[in-house]
DNA sequence: TCGACTTATTAAACCAATTTAAAAAGTTAG
DNA sequence: CTAACTTTTTAAATTGGTTTAATAAGTCGA
């Protein structure tokens, strides 16, 4: 019998990995596919070492159901995020978990360089890596390098095909807060019609991440959620405010100036998009600042409106990010 | 044979109705169903009298395709929309089609009155139809009218289910931003994941309709695009900015400061959604007043994200929304 | 006007997933 | 400990769509 990848397997498979379920009959509800038709897909899977048998779910009355676990180790991924000084990795096993991270130095702002390094010394380490997922704080379009003040050696340049050239593998390249926004909401199960914004106020002017129905809002010409250029005030931007502010080491009690100019922010995106929550990250805010932060949007906005205002833990957001991306690359290159 | 209804009638259905396309072969192509399959359910539709067969198409260079159009008598639907002091109604055929039209003063402030005389009226008039779609100016959850000021008689009232138990017939209340906005988008057929926000600025308070990726965003609380609370100003909002405008008799000229305030509207959109279009209503603005506008926003933003600055047709964009969603129910439900 | 070429339609064979029914493997009440 | 009941799994039959191939109906150039 041929190994023929289809859709179904497809489908299977997404089940096993990305909502982790187990036995045939949930795949079954889940996918809207028959028990038969679902059962020989795993068969399938099973004769190719996709996936193993588990011992047995317990038994709710009856027969007790087989459990069906997708073989981890069956490949791996490289995630990676390219920072000012620093390239940060993480190599995943195909469900996602991390299996090992390190840190690559950049010299010279020769990030191109760095990642190259990084790139050749990983693969040459770990044979079965089947794609690769990139971070990078610019903006991208389809792979491509549009804007980045952080990195001159990236301008203009089709990331995407120089690393999947230069690796042989299949590649994502993601703008840092889409890969933040996009982690977090993955993680933390948003259900169905959600939204969700991301937002990293950082050393190079803010920006943030915005997620509706599980999509990410990349915008006309990839300028979305830069927030730095809100009019919030007569003759001063939202960057203005809060830069006058963080010039001060972090993490410093938040002043008022600064408080008040995040309470126009979230007043800013609740009277747009009404989003269900906004998520600060742990980099610039503590949870206790939050209160504040929900009293000064309170200014401008009815109480019932107001997002839920929380922290997100924003390297694990990123990776999670970089690593849903890079599961999606490996389902579909099997 | 049988008609059952099944998912390949309704997606078949929909092609002709909704995207007008007339052949078995360009059918196929869009619902990936094939030829054959395609060819059976049209046979169906011409035997329950739903679809006619109507002549052929150019040839292009071969046997020349047979044409075939949905039958636009086959059932109509009843669209309207409630203002302060009057209802606008149009009678629909099943493609969209306006047929008849017509108002309804409303006396008292009895919006709830007036609203079940015209229906009265309107399905005595005409026994086949078969959907009812509903706008209004007030904010709607599921079909329940969360917030009204404009109608007192519509508050905290389950409308959908009153209009249906009156009715006997499916129906669906919509918002009137997100109306118009739904029918601007699908007027103008928007190519695949592009982004558009409508506003309106209105008697009673400016609002945004916003559609990504043909969706429309209605948020936690049903309460995206109520624009009039953004903070633009250290002490002011864009409703305080306009308002002070809008005073005098429309339309007159835009002055500096609504000018200047509806650039930062437009700058705070491009600063979180970066969409590709923003609609201004005729009602409120004439076309050269548009540059002024753009020349405003390009204050805060770079030219090269700012999105495209059109003028709609309020009326006719809000009927389209309404007839859009009637003829969706009307499709559902045959 | 004929013949080569294109494109659309029809008919028949085929196949893949569903449905149905029977068997297997548990649990629980008496 | 057995009988009655649940729930899962397997096997067989059916269905409903696709694929393939043959046919029909047009265009265009010589």
């Amino acid at each position: 019998m041929e190994h023929t990848t289809t859709d179904l397997t497809i489908a299977v498979r997404r089940q096993l990995v990305l909502s982790n379920l187990s036995t045939v009959a949930s795949i079954s509800e889940a996918t809207r596919l028959s028990f038969p038709t679902v059962k020989k897909q795993l068969e399938q899977l099973i004769q190719a070492g996709e996936v193993f048998e588990h011992g047995f779910e317990d038994s709710r009355g009856g027969r007790p159901a087989k459990r069906y676990v997708y073989n981890e180790q069956f490949t791996h991924g490289l995630t990676l995020y390219v920072e000012k000084t620093v390239i940060r990795y993480r190599l995943i096993d195909c469900t996602g978990k991390t299996i090992d991270d390190g840190t690559q130095l950049i010299l010279d702002a020769d990030h191109l360089g760095a990642l190259g390094a990084v790139l050749d010394r990983q693969l040459d380490q770990t044979s079965d890596v089947s794609a690769i997922s990139l971070g990078v704080a610019a903006a991208v379009a389809d792979g491509t390098i549009i804007l980045a003040p952080e990195y001159p050696t990236f301008a203009h340049l089709d990331l995407k095909r120089w690393v999947e050239s230069r690796t042989d593998r299949p590649a994502v390249i993601e703008n840092d807060m889409n890969a933040a926004v996009y982690g977090y909401g993955h993680t933390h199960e948003l259900s169905g019609d959600q939204s969700i914004v991301y937002i990293y106020l950082g050393k190079n002017g803010p920006g943030a991440g915005i997620l509706i129905n599980g999509q990410l809002i990349r915008g006309k010409t990839g300028f979305s959620g830069e927030i730095s250029f809100l009019p919030l005030y007569d003759d001063s931007t939202f960057l203005d405010r809060i830069t006058s502010e963080r010039s001060a080491p972090t993490p410093a009690p938040l002043s008022d100036a600064a408080l008040d100019a995040l309470g126009r922010l979230v007043a800013t995106f609740t009277a747009t998009l009404n989003p269900h929550a906004i998520i600060f990250s742990d980099v610039d805010l503590v949870d206790a600042e939050l209160e504040g932060i929900r009293h000064a949007c309170q200014r401008h906005i009815p109480a019932a409106h107001t997002p839920d205002l929380l922290i997100g833990i924003w390297e694990e957001d990123y990776f999670a990010g970089l690593a849903r991306r890079c599961v999606g690359l490996i389902l579909e290159s099997i």
